[in-house]
DNA sequence: CCACTGCACTAACATAGGTTACGCGAAGCG
DNA sequence: CGCTTCGCGTAACCTATGTTAGTGCAGTGG
């Protein structure tokens, strides 16, 4: 495993740390801080494809494909734990236990983004926007970023909204919805559930259990 | 390989292979006719995640996690191969580049989806229709199922629609505008592409090579 | 031969969500 | 200290897409 990691790295807000098409030398697992996925298209319009917490594998796709399909950038400060590329196959060689974490991250991510598509393709924006919430809340409450229904979000609403397919001034309405009914708000950067059973329900999330992810 | 591989299995159209939900003691690989995986919300909606094409591995999901994400379902009669999913552990330490191509096959599937929620989330119905058909094609064609312009794609148009994240009625105002404007049409289960570049074009498709894939 | 069902297709109308265009406050910066 | 930029919020209007409600045809089974 030391071998594997080659050191620590911190990065400003802002940073892109992998690019779309292009390929890099260099895998991370986030530590501290947050970040995005994203992928543009020749249009311009850009989907957010997952945002990216701490614990978070980040690279997968450039250590095994020739490209990456997507860019991830830094949202926060961030910092990372940074692997080699090339160490990759020694690595799933000697070490099946590790080999098979990998793909065991690599299924999720294909579950979880199966999950993104639903949302995009079988929600409205309301039930989108009320899935990503319970979503990130859960998820945060697993990292200990969340407690009491409060959760440090920060993402401008461009993000969110690229990330839900819809446009910034949609998202304002359903969330002035969600506050109106007191379902849950997202101001200042922090994201404040009131009313848990109401959100779930409304994204129709069908298990409230995370998986137990194993840390690269 | 041979202690992994099972044996053979032949189902017919509108077999149910994996649930959502539940498990399986069996993955496969499809060696012939075709099928589809699909996942449905709550509310009754339908979203097809993916059209299964013979080589492709399917029940990853089942082998690693504790439960599948999605329903794969066969649309035509398909003859598949099936392993046991209690071997995979020795699989993937005793032959650690079948490991490696497993997370290939894992990364490939995501990197997939990714595409796919950008399409939903980004392009209007005419260009995800137009995407769909050009990815379709030309996955077709390096199988050997598509060839000068034209390839058997056995789906209802329901199934299209779900996979688009569109309606039926709407699905047949696009594929009319694809047919009056001369680009492609599918009719009596026969996709028929007569203008590639106009196509891609408007798919707004980045790369029109195909990774290659490893079999397994 | 007739009912029945599934699928493709269309028309008329309804609405979720997109577009454009503003105001407003906070933060950077010369 | 103004000036600009960026992000949030809202209103008025527009359109892509959904909904509902049909028609017609081919297959299938009694």
């Amino acid at each position: 495993m030391s071998r594997f990691k080659v050191g620590e790295m911190q990065v400003d807000a802002g940073t892109p740390l992998l690019m779309q098409g292009s390929n890099s030398p260099q895998l991370y697992t986030a530590l501290e801080g947050m970040g995005l996925r994203s992928k543009v298209l020749p249009n311009g319009r850009r989907q957010v494809v997952n945002l990216v917490l701490p614990g978070d594998f980040v690279g997968l796709q450039a250590a095994l494909m020739s490209e990456m399909g997507h860019s991830v950038e830094a949202t926060t400060d961030m910092t990372l734990c940074v692997f080699n590329r090339s160490e990759m196959w020694n690595f799933i060689r000697e070490n099946p236990k590790r080999a098979y974490s990998l793909t065991w991250i690599a299924a999720n991510e294909e579950s979880f983004l199966g999950d993104a598509l639903a949302t995009v393709g079988q929600r409205t924006a309301l039930q989108s926007l009320a899935w990503a919430f319970a979503k990130l809340y859960q998820k945060g409450e697993a990292l200990g970023l969340a407690a009491g229904g409060r959760m440090k979000l920060p993402y401008v609403q461009q993000d969110l909204a690229d990330a839900l397919g819809i446009t910034t001034v949609h998202l304002n309405r359903v969330l002035k919805e969600l506050r109106d009914r007191q379902i849950a708000s997202w101001q200042d950067k922090v994201l404040n559930i009131s009313d848990w059973h109401e959100l779930t329900d409304m994204a129709m999330l069908e298990s409230d259990h995370l998986p137990t992810r194993p840390l690269m």
